[in-house]
DNA sequence: AATATACCCAACCGCACCCAG
DNA sequence: ACTGGGTGCGGTTGGGTATAT
């Protein structure tokens, strides 16, 4: 049987758009909004997939974005969204006001993915290359808890289905563990270890370190016993999801 | 100056999800 | 419960541009 094609392809443009046929399309969401994106193409006149005038409009015409160089602030929180959501690109770019998720997906794969290899960090599991390459273990709490069904031999739809039992419309409250801790390396004394995004990436003491003074004495702010860690700023054990609605 | 190579990014493709009927 | 249309997402591709040889 198969599905209709979401278009006619044989009467339909393709390649880059001519300034005329972004003018029609800018013009037509103006005066009718965003939407029906099968039937809009017709409606405003151009020979295009529904899905290149979506694709067109979000990523390029839409007014509100924000045209230019990431800097070195969006980069950081790229990389530590990343770390925490993989390539959940669209989530990604919910947090990062005026930008695309191709855009940061392009970003993170011309630019970022280079930088952290420089770091000697794995862009895949946010860990040092060479203990990432001896321990697959993993890094996230929606790829862990992938990991854990696959193992109970549950099928894609039930593991997508169990994350999102546990994290409801992504309004996770999630305890986040370490990415990775040495098993050669004793805890401090007080127990409360909070680590900034470059220790918990591997890089103890780096320069990118901004936890040295704040790990010692500090507290999780859910007053439990269990380690803080700082994550996006927040000195917490518990990040909480409803601050990464999807757009 | 010509050619090769690397890089960047807009756009495409296929799949999955959501929801109305 | 099932089906199909509409939409969104992530991976990949291809063409343009910059840089190296």
């Amino acid at each position: 049987m198969g599905r209709s094609p979401c278009c006619e392809k044989a009467h339909t443009n393709k390649g880059a758009w001519t300034k005329e046929e972004d003018d029609r399309l800018t013009a037509y969401i103006r005066a009718h909004g965003e939407g029906c994106w099968r039937s809009l193409p017709k409606a405003a006149g151009l020979l295009r997939c529904g899905k290149s005038c979506r694709l067109r409009w979000i990523n390029y015409l839409r007014p509100d974005l924000k045209r230019g160089n990431f800097t070195e602030e969006e980069d950081e929180l790229i990389i530590k969204l990343h770390n925490l959501l993989g390539n959940k690109w669209s989530l990604i770019a919910g947090r990062l006001p005026g930008r695309t998720d191709n855009e940061i997906k392009n970003y993170w794969n011309t630019h970022i993915r280079r930088k952290l290899l420089n770091r000697g960090i794995d862009p895949a599991t946010h860990r040092p290359i060479n203990e990432a390459a001896q321990d697959a273990s993993t890094i996230s709490f929606a790829a862990s808890a992938v990991k854990e069904e696959e193992k109970s031999g549950y099928g894609e739809k039930d593991i997508k289905r169990s994350v999102q039992e546990r994290c409801p419309d992504l309004n996770l409250e999630l305890t986040i563990s370490p990415p990775y801790q040495n098993q050669n390396e004793p805890l401090k004394k007080t127990g409360v270890v909070s680590l900034c995004f470059a220790c918990s990436s591997g890089l103890q003491n780096g320069k990118d370190c901004s936890c040295r003074i704040s790990s010692i004495g500090s507290s999780s702010s859910t007053g439990s016993s269990a380690p803080g860690y700082d994550f996006l700023g927040m000195k917490s054990a518990v990040l909480d999801y409803r601050s990464l609605e999807t757009k």
